[in-house]
RNA sequence: GCGUCUGUAGCUCAGUUGGAUAGAGCGUUAGCUUCCGAAGCUAAAGGUCAGAAGUUCGAAUCUUCUCAGGCGCUCCA
C-alpha cells in the first residue's frame, strides 16, 4: 500500500514541480498514523517541500491532494495542519492482507542483490571447560546472525575457532595434572602473590572428571617429578610438560575431551550448529602463521625490542605497538587471530566475528592490523559485538568465572527453564543493548514470561482449529471483522511484510520476539471478547485465527522455537 | 583519565527515516468463569523521555556539553 501512494504522490509532485530535480527527489516517507482519527497512513512531504518551495505547507499539501485520486482502496484523503496529508484506506484493502499472510513463506530474497560467500564466527569459547551462561547470548546472534545472512540468499560458513594452543590449554592441563596425582587445590607461588585473587588454575569440579578420562594418556607423567615442581612458579611445570615427547598428544586427546564432553553436548542442549570447526594449532601446522608473520616484517610492520616481537600499531593511530611473539617466544592472540583472518580472506568474500563487548578494544587493533596487511576490512570484515547479559536468579544477579570454577553452566539453564525460553530471552533485545535476563521470569509458565503468553496464543489457536471438526462453517464475510481487536489484528497483519524484512535485513531477532508478543497479546483479547465456535462459526473468524497462528509459526521457525500444540 | 555501549513509569522494555495527545508488560489497586484452555481478560493510577544548551515549523529521536551505570584500556584471553 505505501508503495502505491508513494507512486501517486510521486506523480502529483512532477505536474506540480515538472523542473526542479531538488523536489523530484526527495524521499517521500509514508508512515502509520498513531491515531486513527487522522486515517491509517499519512506523509509529511508537504512540510518537507515547504523548505524547498518557501510556500505555506498546508497549501502544498492541498495542492497535491487534489492531484491524487480516490480509488478501491484510498477511500479519503485530508489535507490538515501543520502540513500532512492523511490517507484513509478501505477495509477491502485490510482484508487482503488475509489473503497474502496465508500465502506468505519465509523467503526474503532481494532480486539483483549480490549473493556473497560469508564465514561467520562465534562462540569460539577457549576448550577450558563447560559452556555457561555468559556465552548464551554470543552463541544464540551468532546463530541467528549466520541464518538471517541464509535468508538473505548469501552462502554461510558457520565456524567455531578451537584456541587448542594457547596459554589457557597449558593452565587447564596443569590443572588437570595436578587433579591427576591428587593435588586439585594446590596453589602456586604466582598464584598466592596475585592480589586481585586472579586464579591460573582451573578449579572447576569438572577438571576431576577430564584427569580421570585422561588417566591413560597422563599414566606416564611421574607424580613425583611433577610434585618437585610445586613450589615454584607454574611456568617451570608447564615448561617440563611441553619438553615431554608426548605434550602434543596429551594436549590434544585434552582438548578433545573437553570439546566432546562439554562444549559440543552444550551447544547441543541450545539448538547450535557448527558447519566447521577450526584449531588453531593448524595456523601453526600449516605455515599460515610463519606466513603472515613473514609478509609482516617484509611490509616492515613490526620491530624487536625487549627480545619480543611487536606490531606498529601507533603508525595507524592505536595508542601503543602491540606484541606478536612474546619474550618467552608463545604467540600472543593478536599474532595468531591476524594469522586465522588472513587464512579466512582466502576463501570467503566476507568475515564476521561474533564478539564479547569486552573485546572492543581488540576489534580495532585486529582490523587496523588487517588493513595494514591490505585488506579491505571496510567492506569484508564485520566485528559484531555483543553487550553483556547480566543474569539474575531470586533477585541476585550471577556473576562467573570459568577459571575459579564458579560458574552457572548453559546446561543447567537449558535444564531448568526449557531449550525454546532460553533461546527467546537471549534474544529479546539487539545486540547493541545490555541485556537483563531474569532466570525466574524465564521459567514460569504464565504470562510474565512472553514466550510462555506466544505459545499459549499458538495452543489456544491449535485447539480451536481441532474442535472445529465436523461444524458448519459459513462462508468468509470480511466485512464483520470490525470489532476493535479485529482492526487491531489486521493492522498487525497490514505490518508483518516489512516486519520480518527489517528483522532479516537489519539482522534483528528481536524485532520478531516483539512482534510475536505484540500479535499474542491481541489475539488473547479477542479470544476473550469473541467466542469463536459458535453455532455457525464465522469462516472469517476462522480465516483470521489461521493468520495470527501462521505468523506465530513462521516466526518462531525463523528463531527456531519449537511451537508447542498444547501445554 | 581515554575509548566504547547504555540512560524512556517503582521494575523490565517498545517507540519506524525527526512528525499529530509518549506505549506495553510486571508490580500496585479495582473488577471479570453456566461458554473454544482463567496458564487468561478488562480497567485505574503511574512520565521533567538522566540534565542543560543548540539545530528545526516540529526533538525521546540529530549536534555539543554535563551527570550516572556496564565493558575495555596486560608480553591476559
Amino acid at each position: 500500500m505505501n508503495a502505491e501512494i508513494r507512486k501517486k504522490i510521486a506523480i502529483a509532485l512532477k505536474s506540480l514541480y515538472k523542473e526542479k530535480d531538488e523536489i523530484l527527489s526527495i524521499d517521500i516517507e509514508i508512515n502509520r498514523t498513531s491515531d486513527k482519527v487522522h486515517g491509517d497512513l499519512y506523509t509529511n512531504v508537504a512540510m518537507k517541500l515547504a523548505k524547498i518551495v518557501k510556500k505555506n505547507p498546508v497549501e502544498i499539501a492541498e495542492n497535491i491532494k487534489a492531484r491524487i485520486t480516490l480509488d478501491d482502496n484510498i477511500i479519503k484523503i485530508e489535507a490538515v495542519a501543520p502540513g500532512y496529508i492523511n490517507f484513509f484506506i478501505s477495509t477491502k484493502n485490510k482484508y487482503d492482507q488475509i489473503k497474502k499472510i496465508l500465502d506468505y513463506s519465509n523467503e526474503f530474497v532481494e532480486n539483483g542483490k549480490a549473493k556473497k560467500n560469508i564465514h561467520v564466527e562465534y562462540v569460539s569459547a577457549n576448550p577450558t571447560g563447560p559452556l555457561h551462561i555468559g556465552h548464551g547470548r554470543g552463541m544464540i546472534l551468532g546463530e541467528m546472525t549466520a541464518k538471517f545472512l541464509a535468508y538473505q540468499g548469501h552462502q554461510i560458513k558457520r565456524e567455531y575457532y578451537v584456541n587448542d594452543a594457547g596459554r589457557q590449554i597449558d593452565l587447564l592441563l596443569v590443572s588437570v595434572v595436578l587433579s591427576h596425582i591428587g593435588k586439585s587445590m594446590h596453589v602456586f607461588v604466582d598464584e598466592k602473590e596475585n592480589k586481585d585473587g586472579h586464579m591460573l588454575t582451573y578449579k572447576g569440579s569438572y577438571v576431576d572428571s577430564v584427569a580421570l578420562s585422561l588417566n591413560g594418556v597422563l599414566k606416564e607423567i611421574n607424580r613425583e617429578l611433577v610434585i618437585s615442581f610445586l613450589n615454584e612458579p607454574i611456568d617451570s611445570l608447564i615448561q617440563y610438560l611441553k619438553e615431554r615427547d608426548d605434550y602434543l598428544h596429551i594436549r590434544k586427546s585434552l582438548v578433545d575431551e573437553i570439546l566432546d564432553n562439554y562444549i559440543r553436548k552444550d551447544l547441543e542442549a541450545v539448538g547450535i550448529n557448527f558447519d566447521s570447526w577450526y584449531n588453531e594449532s593448524e595456523l601453526y601446522k600449516n605455515g599460515n602463521l610463519d606466513e603472515v608473520l613473514k609478509i609482516i616484517k617484509d611490509k616492515n610492520l613490526s620491530y624487536t625490542k625487549d627480545g619480543a616481537l611487536w606490531f606498529k600499531n601507533t603508525q595507524f593511530g592505536d595508542d601503543k605497538d602491540r606484541v606478536l611473539i612474546k619474550t618467552n617466544g608463545d604467540m600472543t592472540y593478536f599474532a595468531t587471530d591476524i594469522a586465522y583472518h588472513v587464512y579466512k580472506f582466502k576463501y570467503h568474500d566476507v568475515l564476521i566475528d561474533i564478539w564479547g563487548a569486552d573485546h572492543h578494544d581488540y576489534a580495532q587493533r585486529l582490523q587496523t592490523a588487517l588493513k595494514a596487511l591490505g585488506y579491505d576490512v571496510d567492506t569484508r570484515l564485520q566485528i559484531h559485538l555483543v553487550q553483556f547479559a547480566n543474569l539474575s536468579k531470586s533477585g541476585q544477579s550471577i556473576s562467573m568465572s570459568t577459571r575459579s570454577g564458579k560458574f552457572y553452566p548453559i546446561q543447567d539453564l537449558v535444564d531448568e527453564i526449557g531449550r525454546d525460553a532460553t533461546r527467546f530471552f537471549y534474544l529479546i533485545k539487539r545486540k547493541e543493548h545490555h541485556l537483563e535476563f531474569d532466570i525466574d521470569q524465564a521459567g514460569q509458565e504464565n504470562k510474565n514470561n512472553p514466550i510462555y503468553y506466544i505459545q499459549y496464543a499458538h495452543a489456544r489457536i491449535t485447539k480451536i482449529l481441532q474442535d472445529l471438526n465436523d461444524r458448519e462453517i459459513s462462508e468468509e464475510n470480511y466485512n464483520n471483522l470490525n470489532s476493535k481487536s479485529e482492526i487491531e489484528i489486521l493492522e498487525i497483519f497490514d505490518r508483518h511484510q516489512e516486519t520480518i524484512n527489517k528483522a532479516v535485513f537489519e539482522i534483528r531477532p528481536d524485532i520478531i520476539t516483539n512482534y510475536l508478543y505484540k500479535l499474542s497479546k491481541v489475539f488473547h483479547s479477542y479470544y476473550a471478547e469473541t467466542k469463536i465456535l459458535t453455532e455457525n462459526v464465522k469462516g472469517e473468524r476462522i480465516k483470521l485465527l489461521r493468520c495470527v497462528d501462521k505468523i506465530i509459526l513462521d516466526g518462531l521457525e525463523m528463531l527456531d522455537i519449537t511451537p508447542m500444540d498444547s501445554m
